[in-house]
DNA sequence: AGAATGAGTAGCCATATGGTTACATATTAT
DNA sequence: ATAATATGTAACCATATGGCTACTCATTCT
């Protein structure tokens, strides 16, 4: 399923409403309250959110409570912590990479 | 720029491409051997890569190696790194904030 | 010179994405 | 009972995305 936390946290607002509800749970109102966004489509973005795992909607009454579950993250960071080593040593590995046959 | 590294490894063929080329750098032809899509869609791929800095070209002939660039992927994995504490402490953390008030 | 090769672009297409307004539904407040 | 509130969905729209085939351009091989 990673395939879509890839993808959920390509849009800058739904990584906005993933850093605001690390502070804390929040009713789909309170987040949408964060962004120019109307709210039908903040509740676009929390469906994405939801079905990636990223959050867990907790019903109470008439509102959803939206928890962060940071768990999928986990996946993403460790593909990146492939790359680790590389980005330490690129730039003046990538310099004589470039510059070796020139 | 950041944006623009969150939208490139949003799609796996060019997350492929990129871990293709962590075992050294290729050129164009070599990474669309790897891959059942067309070498003019790979092409397009990997000019997004190229402009958000993941890979850099060394023109060399009539070929163009395309070495990684894995620093943009420093700043995902910043950001990442801030839900760290999140996930890992999120499975028994979450059932307790859901089962609170249940 | 002429053929072949590596690679990018143009033009086209279908689907995905992100946003909007209008509407439906359920729960809480008066 | 009725009004107000919280939230999601429907329908629609413009633009982005990813893929394909055909074509162009530069370089290299014969």
């Amino acid at each position: 399923m990673s395939e879509r936390t890839y993808r959920a946290i390509a849009d800058p607002t739904r990584r906005a409403i993933l850093d605001r509800l690390r502070q804390g749970p929040a009713n789909a109102n309170a987040l949408a309250g964060n962004f120019v966004t109307s709210r039908p489509a903040i509740s676009k973005h929390l469906r994405i959110l939801r079905e990636s795992g990223l959050v867990i909607d907790k019903p109470s009454g008439r509102e959803r409570i939206y928890h962060l579950n940071a768990a999928p993250l986990g996946e993403v960071f460790g593909w990146l912590g492939d790359y680790r080593t590389f980005w330490q040593s690129s730039l003046d590995q990538l310099k004589r990479n470039l510059e070796e046959e020139t």
